[in-house]
DNA sequence: AATGAATGAGATTTCATTCAT
DNA sequence: TATGAATGAAATCTCATTCAT
């Protein structure tokens, strides 16, 4: 890239992430043209300078995000031992409830929100990217698990049904009321592992 | 319900009805009040006779839909036999591709995005009862083939993970560009039947 | 009146008396046709039966609530012994506060403010019959002081400007937030008395 | 104030003078949003960057003209000499019936048309204040009567009382069809006067 | 005489985007 | 490069009144 390119790059980040708490408190779609300017200090036609239109924005900060989840999710994946271990940090992002996750949780919901709402190709394509990362990320999973003596050779065939099973715990913690995301977890997955697990 | 009701209950639906197909074309959120009063040959006002507001027209629409394809769910699990055949019934809304379904399916995808986008408890809670019927009706297919010595019984564990993998199936193929369903179901259910089944 | 007159005559009544309290909680303007055929336990469309249109409504609810005001004001003042006595009764809608004195006073206020919007000649007329009347009495009050001998002669000259002092209290009640309409009447009906009493 | 804010009050001012005229035809609360944009040669949306909302515009309007009024006012008082002379500039409002007058006479009845029909504080607690500044103007109008030896010195108690006759006035021209303003006034000061002047 | 279903004109407001400076 | 004033399309909902039954 170059160094023209790289600064706009710099600026796009700049202006998504003054927004942040904005967005927690109003929500994406919320938001406005005017209140992103304002809250960046910059003026409303600047903002196109850097952004192609508001959807750009969205897509920005839905970006930022999601690249500051993964880059957690790796690092905490490489600490971990065992492959259970391992698949709990993965489902962290529906399971775990703290302030911090919730906020990427909420921020995944509303993405998905635009993704069924819209014919948004960009946003589609850039959901199906981000699904082969964490695919891949899951299938190493399994695949060290069986390396290492964890897990029996078949249970690569369910890599693609967990990672669904995955997806419908989120839907359900989004759209239902008081839906036990992990008592739900807890029973899928002992069931599943009392059939992938070799007895040593 | 007095007669009055009745008359009022069904001109909703009458009015609901008749934009089916407009809605197939331009989505739900994107109809607008006067459009339904046109195609329904009545004027702007009368429809205010019969819904609150333009979020109530969309609730009797996604309500009609949703009670009709409940409604074929039921029938043709009462004429299935084998359990396994009765869950391919129960998936059908996410497996099958012809247009009938695909209207359902489409139907049901706004009606995600407007559960996640906005704060509907209306349409949640809905969401919540919708849910349970369904629940209820895996369970019983479940149970079912329990009593009739297919299943195990600890199979009755995997019903809510299963109900969870069905959602996100759905969520998969409304947000990924090129998702096989077809083969992702398979391979799951495949593997989780051969958990569950009993040996004869 | 023919009978038949009469009776549309007292329906008319009986409609407009029903909505007395509706009226003072949400005012003469803001009520609906929906809203008084609902009260009156009649269809909307007999409103019509008896009335041109909603403007008669309000018109007939006005007349009834001045002319019950009236009746009272000339009972009460024929009681009355000095002139001052009946001057304090002739000023008790704008200086009295229970709550059946105030519901006169709101519905005039909201008269007043019907008059003064619309340019409607029959309100306008309706006025200035009133005004008429309670000049008479007020008349009536200055000259029976006069053959009393309690008042000078000239002090019919201030009939006029009393009554036009009347209006300005009302307006500065109904339009002011903190206004003491007590004080200012007190301090300035004093002057005025000592200027037209005759000293015995 | 900043530049910018006065440049923005400026702006007000242009888009409210410009629909003077229209208001004289058609009244305040029948102008449109749409009629002030197009008379003022600006786009709708334009005007919602000057004004919070219609209730606004009409407010500005209202503003301007009693600044006006208020103005010339105080000029023309400075030139009088005699007390009676200024209690008639006082009064003018309600009594001169020129063309420039009458434009503000109407104004001030729409303006308590509003005040007396909606729950509107803001108009209100604004109609309080003019009135304040009106009694100062009433009571130093007396005050300098007192101090050339003109009125006696109780005569600083009627004022209250001859602002609220004032008011009465306004009402009465408002809301009576043959109303006789001047004659009433006449009548009324006259009599005051003759309490309340010195004899020299 | 009584009804109430049907009507539709009409007005406010938002906000992404442009473009002249 | 930065700005922010100007734009205007677009959509909801109310309610007095009519008229066929």
């Amino acid at each position: 890239m170059s160094p023209r390119k790289v600064k706009k790059e710099e600026k796009r980040r700049e202006i998504a992430l003054s927004c942040t708490d904005l967005i927690h408190e109003i929500g994406m779609k919320n938001i406005t043209v005017a209140q992103v300017a304002k809250i960046a200090g910059i003026g409303k036609g600047t903002i196109y300078e850097y952004f192609e239109n508001k959807e750009d924005i969205i897509f920005e900060i839905i970006n930022i995000h999601i690249e500051k989840y993964n880059k957690d999710l790796v690092e905490s994946l490489e600490k971990a031992n065992s492959t259970k271990e391992k698949l709990e940090l993965f489902f962290k992002l529906v399971l775990e409830d703290d302030e911090e996750n919730l906020k990427h949780f909420n921020g995944y919901k509303e993405f998905l929100s635009i993704v069924l709402s819209e014919e948004n190709p960009r946003m589609k394509e850039f959901n199906c990217n981000k699904n082969e990362f964490f695919r891949a990320k899951l299938l190493k999973i399994f695949e060290d698990g069986v390396q290492k003596g964890e897990l029996k050779n078949e249970s690569l065939a369910l890599v693609d049904g967990i990672l669904t099973y995955q997806k419908g715990l989120a839907l359900r913690k989004m759209s239902q009321n008081n839906f036990d995301t992990k008592q739900n977890f807890k029973q899928f997955i002992d069931a599943i592992f009392k059939l992938i697990r070799l007895e040593k």
